[in-house]
RNA sequence: GGGCAGUUAGCUCAGCUGGUUAGAGCACCUGCCUUACACGCAGGGGGUCACUGGUUCGAAUCCAGUACUGCCCACCA
């Protein structure tokens, strides 16, 4: 970069990424070394599904864990970021079912093993393409230890648990209630059950008391499930319909005689106090079914049309069948009514399709033994959130628990480990096909057609990734891992899963801490989805601006805990603080001199309070930061380096060591040099896990070698000694000297090339001191020509001026000042000033504040006072004179 | 129905355990191609800190309530 070619031109990142990321691979720098002597840090990747292709929200969730895996390699650890993706059962399948339909076939007309075959192939393809895309954004993921939540020897673990769960009884199949998705053909878990309110309507609709001519009324949301009723519901204390209970209602339509039955769960209060029971579609009707032992009539087919149960409707959708149905009410008269509902319905969280609640025979976990420990971790802060307040969400769910549906009527995933005897009917629960049944030695044995959950692959992962059930090595030394980094989308599908598989099979915590991140919104809001289209592709971002800019507006941009928005020119932001880091070292490095740099050393009885400055600032910035990221809070570190750099290293630092750089002696110009490239490699350290290329790319052009990595350098040290919040208040007052030199001169208009002479008169000699040593520094900042500066200066005539504390500024312009302007100018000043004095007046003459304030504050407010009370009496002069001219 | 966040400049956000002349970035206005950087430099305008009470000598900051926004959970047909 050094080289008059790249000169004046802006940093292009294409050039640099690649280069560097296929040598720190080389060299196996994100390798994690599990006979390591030092201490682990591990995290396993959120696998992203096979179907993904890379978003903003993966985007943001591995720059995370890349800059608190890349910042402990820094310190000293042995990392270790697990890389993989996930099968996604449902959403693979679907996505090839979607191409055989175009193929003019289907899986079934496929079979089986072939279908997953065509899976697999499908898969295999496109598992490389999100993890080359998590390359291209930095992620330094440990490649040669990529999983796949498929692969055999995940698979191995997956049956491992099963079996070990089924032993233990908290494995069962049963009858129950289920999700399930009429699209995909499958039942879900109430977890993947997302909840939608929509505008509906509560059908009244009345029954025929047999032998009578009295009416019930019942209100449904669900008229087709009618068809299905096999009883009326009524509140045993309701004496609306105490004489009731025991007759018998003819079902509209179908004509089915059911029975009146009292039941506790009916609220009198809700609709007309009646309730159709339809056992086999609805969870709380199959619970009185049961009490009262009705019939369970299915009336629905798997893909949602209406079955032979029936009747006329059988065939039509069910919505198709609802409308129908409510028509023939209406005709025969025993619709009493419509109202507008608003109602809650539950959908698919892959396919956004309506559930359907069905009977059905599935497989579950038994999850209140499992969750017991999961608790305890998280209550006695063995496993931290953050932010803090997640805990009550996992609390809630993991405290209200239920059991989990784990069956799926899949082909692509885990298949169940259960094999039947089709002769004696025996289950036998075994990792292969056994040859024959123990029970009855038959042959003819058929194994468990469903496919598990993909969930139930993943839970494991924290372990399976290492070897699992296999005591290894990789296993012994990076669990439990230390950080999980993941959206609260999934704190229960995922986080709280694993925390209960690493209690139940490994016996200790998954991880230690959660990092919970936001999710990432449009520059309106609006949260990105590929159906929305409002997504940004952050291949392109990087194509446009380089991965690093991606990364440091990513992490700018998310403030800790809280959903970033996100629009294209939040990138920018990057892109310019790069650029401006880069030119600030081309600065540096072409003042280094010939000789490679020494950029560790500091020549300490060398330095002059411009130096020491720095210094100070930098060693409060690299505690500030580590504070930070220890406590995950990257966007606040990331703003303390972006200021640092930007405010203190390349405003001022760089600007007031030019004068010794260009006209100084040997000695001094050394000085600057050193502390330049010692402050610039501190910087290059600290930002390097959030812009890794970049910053090695200059570290490279200062020593002038590609072979001493900054990816394995260590993390920088604040140096003890230079913080110094006195020695910062005295460069404090030249910035706001060269601050109020640069005010008037803008105001007045003088003309940036022209030097202007400057009076300071001071109150203090220190101050005058400080500003006279260090003039020949700070002139060219605020443009002087010739100074005086004294406790004596007068203030001359035609002259601005500018009232600080402990200082007083003139600068004379004849001829260029505008004395009504100047008047406006200090008057407004005055207003200002005068208004804060009085209420510190008020203040300061309150007995209550002087009796209870501490000693510190009310002097901090005396001297205050008198400042304020010398400046509104200069202005006040100053305004005089202005008269006068 | 319950829970959790949030409400500070036109926009996105800082502001830690109460005492600051309430800050930053973007946007806006003015002037500058000053030999690191126009992806830049310098200067400027812009906020009764959602509302109402309370605690306190003192509240953007603590407490209570209200309103709105977003998210999550929930079997009331």
């Amino acid at each position: 970069m050094a080289d008059e070619k790249s000169k004046g031109k802006p940093y292009s990142p294409k050039e640099v990424e690649n280069k560097w990321y296929e040598k720190w691979v080389e060299a196996g720098a994100f390798h994690g070394d599990p006979k390591s002597d030092k201490k682990p840090y591990t995290i396993v990747i959120p696998p992203p599904n096979v179907t993904d292709i890379l978003h903003l929200g993966h985007a943001l969730n591995n720059t995370i864990q890349d800059i608190l895996v890349r910042r402990k390699r820094m310190q000293g650890c042995e990392g270790e970021w697990l890389p993989g993706s996930d099968h996604a059962g449902i959403a693979t399948q679907v996505i090839v079912e979607k191409q055989l339909v175009k193929e003019g076939t289907t899986r079934r007309e496929m079979g089986r093993d072939k279908f997953v075959e065509r899976v697999w192939g499908w898969a295999n393809k496109n598992k490389d393409s999100i993890l080359g895309q998590l390359k291209k954004i930095g992620s330094s993921c440990d490649w040669e230890r990529t999983r796949f939540t498929y692969d055999e020897d995940l698979s191995n673990a997956v049956k491992e648990v099963f079996l070990r769960l089924y032993e233990k009884g908290l494995i069962y199949k049963g009858y129950r209630i289920v999700n399930w998705c009429p699209k995909d053909q499958t039942s879900i878990s109430d977890d993947e059950v997302e909840h939608k309110e929509i505008d509906s309507h509560l059908w009244h609709i009345r029954y025929k008391v047999k032998g009578s001519d009295e009416y019930l009324t019942v209100a449904t949301t669900r008229p087709e499930t009618m068809l299905g009723d096999t009883a009326l519901a009524v509140n045993p204390t309701d004496t609306r319909y105490k004489k009731m209970v025991g007759k018998t209602v003819i079902l509209p339509i179908l004509e089915r005689e059911l029975p009146i039955v009292a039941d506790n769960y009916v609220d009198q209060e809700f609709g007309t106090g009646v309730v159709k029971v339809t056992p086999a579609h609805d969870p709380n009707d199959f619970e009185i079914g049961r009490r009262h032992d009705l019939e369970q009539i299915n009336i629905m087919n798997l893909d949602g049309t209406l079955n032979e149960n029936a009747g006329k409707y059988k065939g039509l959708d069910r919505y198709e069948g609802r409308k129908q149905l409510l028509k023939d009410l209406e005709a025969k008269g025993f619709l009493v009514k419509t109202d507008k509902y608003k109602l809650s319905v539950g959908t698919h969280d892959r396919c956004k399709t309506v559930v359907e609640p069905m009977l059905s025979e599935q497989w579950f976990v038994k999850m209140e033994p499992l969750a017991k420990p999961a608790i305890e971790a998280v209550k006695s802060g063995k496993i931290k959130f953050h932010p803090e307040h997640w805990t009550k969400t996992y609390m809630h769910w993991m405290e209200n628990i239920r059991d989990w549906c784990i069956s799926r009527q899949l082909w692509w995933g885990h298949r169940i480990p259960i094999y039947y005897c089709q002769e004696c009917g025996e289950t036998i629960a075994a990792r292969s096909m056994p040859e024959t049944c123990p029970a009855c030695k038959s042959k003819i044995i058929i194994q468990d057609e469903d496919v598990l959950d993909t969930w139930f692959s993943s839970w494991l992962w924290p372990f399976s990734v290492f070897g699992w059930p296999e005591n290894t090595d990789l296993l012994k030394k990076f669990y439990p891992t230390d950080t999980l980094v993941t959206a609260s989308e999934i704190i229960f599908l995922w986080v709280a899963r694993m925390v209960m598989a690493g209690y139940e099979f490994m016996g200790d915590l998954p991880f230690r801490d959660v990092y919970i991140h936001g999710t990432v919104r449009d520059a309106d809001g609006v949260k990105m989805s590929k159906s929305l289209g409002n997504g940004i592709d952050p291949v392109l971002i990087v194509d446009q601006y380089g991965a690093d800019a991606l990364r440091i507006a990513l992490i700018l941009a998310s403030p800790d805990g809280q959903d970033p928005w996100i629009g294209q020119n939040s990138f920018e932001l990057g892109r310019n603080f790069n650029n401006k880091l880069w030119n600030a070292s081309r600065f540096v490095k072409m003042n280094l001199g010939d000789k490679t740099p020494d950029l560790d050393t500091l020549p300490k009885d060398k330095l002059i309070l411009i130096d020491k400055w720095i210094l100070s600032r930098l060693e409060k910035t690299i505690k500030s930061v580590n504070a930070d990221c220890d406590a995950f809070k990257l966007n606040s570190a990331a703003k303390t380096l972006y200021e640092f750099t930007w405010k203190d290293f390349c405003d001022w630092y760089i600007e007031l060591i030019k004068p010794r750089l260009y006209d100084g002696t040997e000695e001094e110009k050394q000085t600057a040099q050193q502390v330049a490239g010692y402050v610039l490699k501190r910087i290059l350290l600290l930002l390097h896990p959030f812009i890794p290329f970049i910053t090695e790319e200059i570290h490279a052009s200062l020593i002038d070698s590609e072979d001493t990595f900054l990816t394995t350098s260590a993390w920088p040290v604040a140096e003890e000694g230079f913080a110094d919040d006195e020695l910062e208040e005295r460069l404090n007052r030249i910035q706001m000297v060269v601050n109020a030199i640069r005010n008037i001169r803008s105001e007045m208009n003088v003309p940036p090339g022209k030097r202007a002479d400057v009076m300071i008169r001071v109150d203090d000699q220190a101050l005058g001191t400080t500003l006279t040593d260090y003039f020949d520094y700070y002139k060219n900042l605020a443009r002087i020509e010739e100074i005086t500066i004294g406790e004596d200066v007068k203030k001359p005539n035609m002259s601005a001026s500018a009232i600080l504390q402990g200082a007083e500024i003139f600068i004379p312009l004849e001829g260029l000042i505008d004395i009504d302007f100047e008047r406006q100018r200090l008057n407004k000043e005055l207003t200002n000033l005068k208004n804060q004095l009085e209420k510190l007046s008020r203040k300061l003459a309150n007995p209550d504040y002087l009796a209870n304030a501490p000693a510190d504050v009310v002097d901090k407010d005396r001297s205050k006072k008198t400042d304020f009370e010398n400046r509104v009496e200069k202005l006040n002069q100053n305004l005089e004179q202005l008269m006068n001219w």
